[in-house]
DNA sequence: CGAGCTTTTGAATCGCCTCAAGGCCGGTGG
DNA sequence: CCACCGGCCTTGAGGCGATTCAAAAGCTCG
């Protein structure tokens, strides 16, 4: 049996036992497909389950009563979603798949019992949902204390980190399945100002975008207008429990 | 011997056997003491140690190479800090004493050991962090669509809201030691404007402050204003392993 | 009582928004 | 095969929210 996207993304981190594969290719249910622009599940809906990305881009976005939007996070390959909403009962924003996808499902009750016979792999849960937790640092501080050009930059910058770090090569044409107004909302902006921020970088020769892709032409200096930190490279191991099995 | 606080804290959301406080309790060091205003450790350091908040508030801040800061969270008495660093040797952020404080240290490595012996204990701790994740996302939600004053109404409904999980109360009265230029550093906004803001929000009765006392006159109308959502009032533990011993 | 914070207030400026209209491009149906 | 339609992108004009710079007026503590 090939190993499942999701062991793959942790082993990435760790070297999994054939055990702790086994367990967690056993978690991973039969997969489902859906179409760009569906939407997996909605603020507020009772989960049941957790979701794994096997392809495609998912992200998570928040309406309020305005009708504005706020995208919160990009889901890609190997990633936990719905995780966030383990706390509760009920989904604290919306998952809406930005392509095709395939997802695999992994029910709720199944995380208690991976950590009880786990105890690393919780470890590694843990790091991973921490990991996440300093992404949104940075988004944060990216939102609250930079102006536009900085958050595209900062934006453009994470999105082809994380890419890479999947891919393990280090191209400068990102894919970013992405419209105007995705952008704005994953950055706080309109729109038609994404726009403008857009062609005034490209006449500064920082980036060029058509459709899907955006090509980073400058990356040193996005690096230094966005104060960007590349976080996701490494992660520190050495306080986990040595694996069991 | 008393509960520790942070046993008090996590007995909170969970019915702690007397072995999980025990084996808490245990973890924690000999407690410091901070005076207002030190720092307990920058951005960058190497971390071996977790703390626990004892008495006191503390703040999570990252600076900008532009001199520009972002206060990324607060931290009350019985809050894990540090935990985002986990999956890191370096401190994502620094944490400044916003009150003089008292905390207690939590030897890094032996997370890992309580991770083995105690899987609900460590269901809980990823529990927790999921919610401080959704807190976040709150917050990333605030600064990114909504303005200056609803911005300010959040913080000041969601500090609130903290501060009554802990003490039981539901006081319109809340203590919030913070400066003008805190707040604004805290909500992603100068501390001339917010100086503005706050005499708009007087003028309209919503609130009232003076020094480090913030007063909420009009809770209803804050919270149609800032969309604020209370997420600290209960934790879903359904998927929990069952207790040892 | 003075030193050093914090707060208050004004004036000028800028970043970003709203409203609005038009252009491009791909897909669908006649 | 072309006409049309709906999403997306582009561009302009005007306005508002928030910033910067600056200066003065409390507070608090030694």
């Amino acid at each position: 049996m090939s190993d499942s996207c999701f062991v793959v993304r942790l082993n990435r981190y760790l070297d999994l036992t054939p055990t702790e594969k086994t367990a967690i290719a056993s978690l991973e249910r039969e997969p489902r497909e859906y179409a760009s622009g569906n939407t997996l599940w909605q603020e507020g809906d009772d989960l049941s389950e957790l979701l794994i990305v096997h392809q495609g881009w998912a992200l998570s976005e928040s309406r309020l009563s305005t009708g504005k939007r706020q995208i919160l996070r990009f889901h890609f390959s190997g990633d936990l979603i719905g995780a966030s909403g383990i706390a509760f009962r009920d989904a604290p924003s919306s998952i809406v798949a930005a392509t095709d996808m395939v997802v695999c499902r992994f029910p709720r009750r199944a995380l208690g019992e991976t950590f009880i016979q786990h105890p690393r792999l919780a470890a590694l849960f843990f790091s991973i949902s921490q990991m996440e937790s300093i992404d949104l640092y940075d988004r944060l501080r990216a939102l609250g204390r930079s102006e536009g050009k900085a958050r595209l930059a900062n934006l453009f910058l994470s999105i082809a980190a994380r890419m890479r770090a999947v891919s393990g090569q280090h191209n400068p044409v990102v894919r970013i399945p992405l419209t105007q107004s995705d952008l704005g909302d994953a950055v706080g902006l309109t729109q038609v100002h994404v726009n403008r921020l857009i062609r005034q970088m490209t006449e500064e020769k920082l980036i060029t975008r058509n459709r899907s892709t955006v090509t980073l032409l400058d990356e040193p200096r996005l690096i230094e207008i966005s104060r960007f930190i590349d976080r996701f490279s490494s992660l520190d191991s050495s306080w986990f429990p040595s694996p069991r099995g």
